[in-house]
RNA sequence: GCUCCCUUCGUCUAGAGGCCUAGGACAUCGCCCUCUCAAGGCGGUAACACGGGUUCGAAUCCCGUAGGGAGCGCCA
């Protein structure tokens, strides 16, 4: 007995950056063929000319590539069953809307969109399902020539058959039950002869000998819609499972109010690919594992059985922790690497090394490195308000003291902070607080020595007398 | 309006009738470490939406109520 190896796809629609909540379906299709020695197929559903843009494409490539997900058939690495850009698949889906025409299951519409609007509302005012009305249903043959001969246009409709009952077993979900009559006869084909999504999608899963489809459960409802089509056109139908929403942490639809939810903008703001998998990995999914994980122990134990039902509202902290997490399993060199890019241009290594053993216990973001970064090289201190208060408080003689005292250092370059201590006649926090503050413009940060060590000699003392100066 | 989905700590979740005086993680609070704050380590607070059943026994099964969400598009 063969098992048949498992067929997953992502299969996006390029009319913008990739966002959190399909990263994440992606992820799980992704995990899922992984974990399962099967094939991950992407699929760029850019039917809708209007909002599609190539430049969204690349992308989402980039994006995909960048969280660490690999694909084993796409558009840009083709396969057996391509193309995988919709927009190039007419040729395949002609013959299909030919065979249901033929079989008299489907029919064009020559209804206009504002008459569609119009019976639309009615329906809704007086209290019933907004569904279509049938109006070209029955036309006859010579009435659909004359007003093909009229020289109007057409979109093409699927016939949904009366009195059916669809079932299907979803993998997140369980059995599901439908009646084919709570649905209107729907649009398969576009005036402008482009697939419409219900159709393409469900077709295409198919022709590419898609398994398993796990998708947003916005679709839960539209699957009966896709399981009459491939019923009609005898095509095989995989398993669906329905992922719940994300949602931002008020409870509403992600979005920008919700601050970074793209790809793009996370990556932008620091956070690495790897903290990204993880907080989606358990987002809606259940992990027995705390750990940082890598996609491959995802992979293995990624389980539909443990898809959560309902919808999940997407926490900044939790990434936050992942990223901190990913951060301090980084190797001294990784760390470095990270850090390069946010540090100035031509700065030693020696000082590089410094700033990294100094900063890098104590950030998580790109932000918080700069912020540091500002702090050590930066020409001017910005200084909190509590912070200048801390250091005023401390007096001139205090700092004098401490500027005179400062200059001694060892052969790594560090301060002699027992010598300052005592120079400046204080210790614990009387000590350390107006340093800090002085020195870094704010009353929290990074362990006080080796900050030192990572800044100019010439700044730290420069700091410390502004303070001496002032009256005390 | 109709159809469907959902409901365990603030958040992500474990839990498939007794193992649950409900477990873990994040956040929060406290303690420890440290001559300092932070970081780190260790602990604490905190939840079965509500009401009825069924059962010796229910977070788990059934019914209802409330609340949230999705679909009903020539968007996907």
């Amino acid at each position: 007995m063969s098992v048949e190896a498992v067929v997953t796809r992502f299969a996006p629609s390029p009319t913008g950056q990739l966002h959190l909540g399909n990263a994440r379906t992606a992820l799980f299709n992704c995990l899922l063929a992984r974990g399962r020695a099967g094939r991950f197929v992407l699929r760029v559903e850019d039917t809708d000319a209007a909002r599609s843009r190539e430049s969204f494409t690349q992308a989402l490539f980039e994006d995909l590539s960048w969280l660490g997900l690999s694909w084993d058939e796409g558009p840009d690495r083709g396969g057996p069953h391509g193309p995988y850009l919709q927009s190039q698949r007419a040729a395949v889906y002609r013959g299909y809307f030919e065979r249901l025409q033929a079989q008299g299951l489907a029919y064009p519409c020559f209804c206009t969109a504002t008459e569609l609007e119009l019976a639309n509302r009615a329906q809704r005012a007086a209290g019933r399902a907004p569904r279509y009305a049938g109006t070209c249903r029955e036309l006859s043959p010579v009435q659909r020539d004359a007003r093909l001969a009229e020289g109007r246009r057409a979109s093409l409709r699927f016939r949904v058959p009366a009195a059916r009952s669809i079932d299907f077993d979803d993998m997140a979900h369980g059995p599901q039950h439908f009646l084919s009559d709570d649905f209107g006869d729907f649009i398969i084909r576009r005036e402008d002869g482009s697939a419409a999504f219900l159709f393409g999608n469900a077709i295409d899963d198919a022709l590419m000998g898609v398994t398993h489809v796990l998708r947003g459960e916005d679709h839960l409802s539209n699957t009966p819609r896709q399981l009459l089509l491939l019923d009609a056109l005898a095509l095989r139908v995989p398993r669906y499972g329905h992922v719940s929403l994300l949602i931002g942490a008020d409870g509403t639809p992600l979005s920008k109010r919700h601050g970074a939810t793209s790809v793009q903008e996370l990556r932008a703001a620091g956070y690495s690919p790897v903290a990204i998998c993880n907080q989606l990995f358990r987002l809606g999914h259940f992990s027995a594992d705390n750990r940082l994980l890598t996609l491959e122990q995802m992979a293995a134990t990624f389980d539909v059985t443990h898809l959560q039902r309902a919808s999940a509202h997407f926490d900044l902290h939790q990434l936050r922790h992942w990223q901190g997490e990913w951060l301090r399993s980084l190797s001294a060199e990784q760390a470095l690497a990270w850090l390069k890019p946010m540090l100035p241009e031509a700065l030693p290594a020696a000082q590089a090394s410094a700033f990294a053993a100094a900063v890098l216990p104590n950030v998580v973001l790109a932000e918080d490195v700069q912020q540091w970064r500002e702090v050590i090289f930066g020409e001017t201190l910005a200084f909190e308000a509590p912070a200048l208060q801390a250091a005023q408080a401390a007096g001139a003689a205090f700092f004098a003291a401490a500027a005179d005292a400062i200059v001694v250092r060892d052969a790594q370059g560090q301060v002699d902070l027992k010598a300052l201590r005592q120079a400046t006649g204080q210790q614990g926090a009387a000590f350390f607080k107006p340093l800090r503050a002085a020195l870094t413009g704010r009353l929290h940060g990074p362990e006080l020595a080796p900050l030192l060590a990572a800044m100019p000699p010439a700044r730290a003392r420069e700091r410390l007398l502004r303070f001496a100066r002032a009256a005390g």
